[in-house]
DNA sequence: GAAGAAATAAACAGAT
DNA sequence: AATCTGTTTATTTCTT
């Protein structure tokens, strides 16, 4: 529970106590229901054949299905299904080995894969159905073909609910609660794919068409050649016009688009998860309109004064963790539960310009503040002044109420010890006691029964890993100011620590070895160091201090925080 | 409910 | 004298 990168992920409660809106883990949350089963295989009649049928056409149609997907999704392929976007010809997913079972080809597929695998299927099954019987069609009626072919699609559409479902259980799909799943459902009776929708308007437009493009019509599956757009209006009308064709193809090629969306939600996910892993800044802040909600995070959810507009547009991708901070204006207590553990650095960089324009408490503490300020800072100290300017350059909350936070942070900075006054030429800077302030730090981290429990289970793996994540961000962060480097070796004794001793006196090593401890860099200053009592000593902890300070130092800066860094006038007196 | 941590408030002193 | 800086104490609120 203390894992200090765990506990963040639980700062969820709002400390509000003035009735000011709190910024609390916003509704959404993923709450998605879960349509628990997916249906039961009505597959009782399924022959040896049958299933045999089924798995070589799952297998051709996987097949065709990549390399139409390497290919481009817009080329068409066949020419002989030119009504539908469906390039899987029942003699050609006869001819193939079956190499590959359903369960198979659902790992190999991804789910929107598999979704347009389905997609296909069903399609084609309606240009059959829809040649060769004109109307009335049973399923009774079908040939055994057809029939294997429902088969597959049940199978499939299952095999996809199951998947989205798990996806969505673990939030890496977002809850498409109304679309995806009804068009899911729908599709899972292909009859009810025939007459429900009603097709938009073809929109024709005079100069060009979205449909029409290098001459050729760019109709699912169509690729009629057409000299000129009013030749292509006329096939337009003529093939694609209102009808269950056309009708099932707009559904088709809507399915497409969502798949692709979830697919693209997925692939962002990933790629975030890549780059949190490889220690570089996450893609998060990317202006994606709807959170691909992968967290369950808050938003903010009243913003007491909306961050003026246009100045705060950036909801903060608080991460992993959300937090519902207080806020507001004028005194208000917040307490959270991140203490000195907070991520800060990650979180900062990552919304930076959330925090500078919002008027939003951010939710760490005075003192992982300050600490911040000052790691940053090129020579890691600051002056007061320098600490007020950077609260008020980075936070737009700071910008009120300077009398209440400002004693707040000369209140910390007295109170802590981590915090060392160093008397310099020109007057006083502050700087940190690395050493102490990861002393201060609870340690659970490394000993915690129930993070070891989370560990082993895996059940706490994402927020567990993300927290580490925001906590290697945070560190590495801190670190990139610092001239040091920690080896590797020591970066992952760090990382791995097994035990309050080892980890602490590993952290002691590091700074005692004159390298990380960016308490003191020797330079013009050190006249008198008053060395304060903490008032709050604790366990030793077991912090991560410095983690992969290598590896970071070989990546790019976080842009945001260099250009702070950069742009900071050094002495604006607020 | 107790302990601890953090926020808040305020008194006070020294320096500028 | 006023303000800034720094220290300290007390209280409140919140978390564990």
């Amino acid at each position: 529970m203390m894992v200090e990168s765990a506990s963040e992920t639980i700062r969820t409660t709002p400390s509000n106590q003035n009735g000011v809106s709190s910024l609390s883990s916003q509704s959404d949350g993923g709450g998605g229901r879960e349509g628990g089963s997916n249906g039961d295989t009505n597959g009782e009649i399924s022959p040896v054949d049958l299933l045999h049928l089924q798995q070589q056409q799952a297998l051709q149609a996987a097949r065709q299905f990549l390399l139409q997907q390497a290919s481009g999704l817009n080329s068409p392929g066949g020419n002989e299904v030119k009504q539908s976007p469906v390039q899987v010809p029942v003699s050609m997913a006869m001819m193939s080995p079956q190499m590959i079972t359903p369960q198979q080809m659902q790992q190999i597929l991804s789910p929107p894969q598999l979704q347009a695998l389905l997609q296909q299927q069903q399609a084609l099954m309606l240009q059959q159905v829809n040649t060769h019987t004109h109307t009335h069609i049973h399923t009774k009626q079908l040939g055994s073909k057809q029939l294997a072919f429902q088969q597959q699609l049940i199978q499939m559409q299952q095999l996809q609910q199951q998947h989205i479902l798990n996806l969505q259980r673990q939030g890496l799909v977002p809850m498409q609660p109304t679309a995806t799943m009804q068009s899911l459902q729908q599709g899972t009776c292909t009859h009810t794919l025939l007459p429900s929708v009603s097709p938009h308007s073809h929109e024709e437009h005079a100069g060009s068409h979205p449909l029409y493009g290098h001459g050729e019509c760019k109709w699912p599956g169509c690729e009629a050649l057409c000299e000129d757009m009013g030749q292509f209006i006329k096939h337009l009308n003529n093939e694609h016009a209102l009808d269950d064709r056309s009708t099932a193809q707009c559904r088709v090629q809507m399915q497409v688009v969502q798949q692709l969306e979830i697919q693209l939600a997925k692939e962002s996910e990933r790629l975030q998860a890549m780059m949190a892993h490889l220690h570089m800044r996450p893609s998060e802040p990317k202006p994606f309109n709807q959170p691909v909600s992968t967290h369950h995070d808050a938003y903010p959810e009243g913003l007491p004064h909306p961050p003026t507009s246009a100045a705060a547009p950036i909801t903060p991708l608080l991460h992993s963790h959300s937090h519902s901070h207080t806020h507001g204006v004028g005194p208000i207590r917040r307490r959270n539960s991140d203490k000195y553990c907070t991520p800060i650095a990650s979180e900062l960089a990552q919304n930076c310009e959330f925090y500078k324009n919002a008027d939003v408490r951010p939710p760490f503490t005075y003192a992982s503040l300050i600490r911040h300020a000052i790691l940053e800072s090129p020579d890691r100290q600051l002056t007061l002044n320098e600490i007020y300017n950077w609260f008020t350059r980075k936070f737009a909350y700071f910008r009120r109420n300077t009398a209440t936070w400002k004693n707040a942070v000369r209140h910390n900075l007295s109170l802590h010890k981590c915090f060392v006054r160093v008397e310099n030429v020109k007057g006083a800077v502050w700087t940190v006691d690395e050493v102490e302030y990861q002393k201060r730090r609870p340690p659970k981290m490394t000993g915690s029964p129930t993070l070891v429990k989370n560990m082993i289970s895996g059940l706490g793996f994402g927020s567990l890993n993300a927290s580490y994540q925001a906590a290697l961000a945070e560190s590495s962060l801190s670190l990139l100011n610092s001239p040091s480097l920690l080896t590797p070796s020591a970066a992952s004794l760090n990382m791995l620590h097994v035990g309050h001793d080892d980890v602490s006196s590993t952290v002691e090593q590091v700074n005692s070895n004159g390298s990380c401890s960016p308490t003191l860099s020797p330079q013009q200053y050190s006249h008198q160091v008053h060395v304060k009592e903490e008032p709050t000593e604790l366990e030793e902890d077991s912090r991560p201090v410095s983690l992969l300070a290598g590896v970071t130092h070989s990546l790019p800066l976080p842009s945001d925080e260099r250009d702070l860094e950069e742009d900071l006038p050094t002495e604006e007196l607020e």
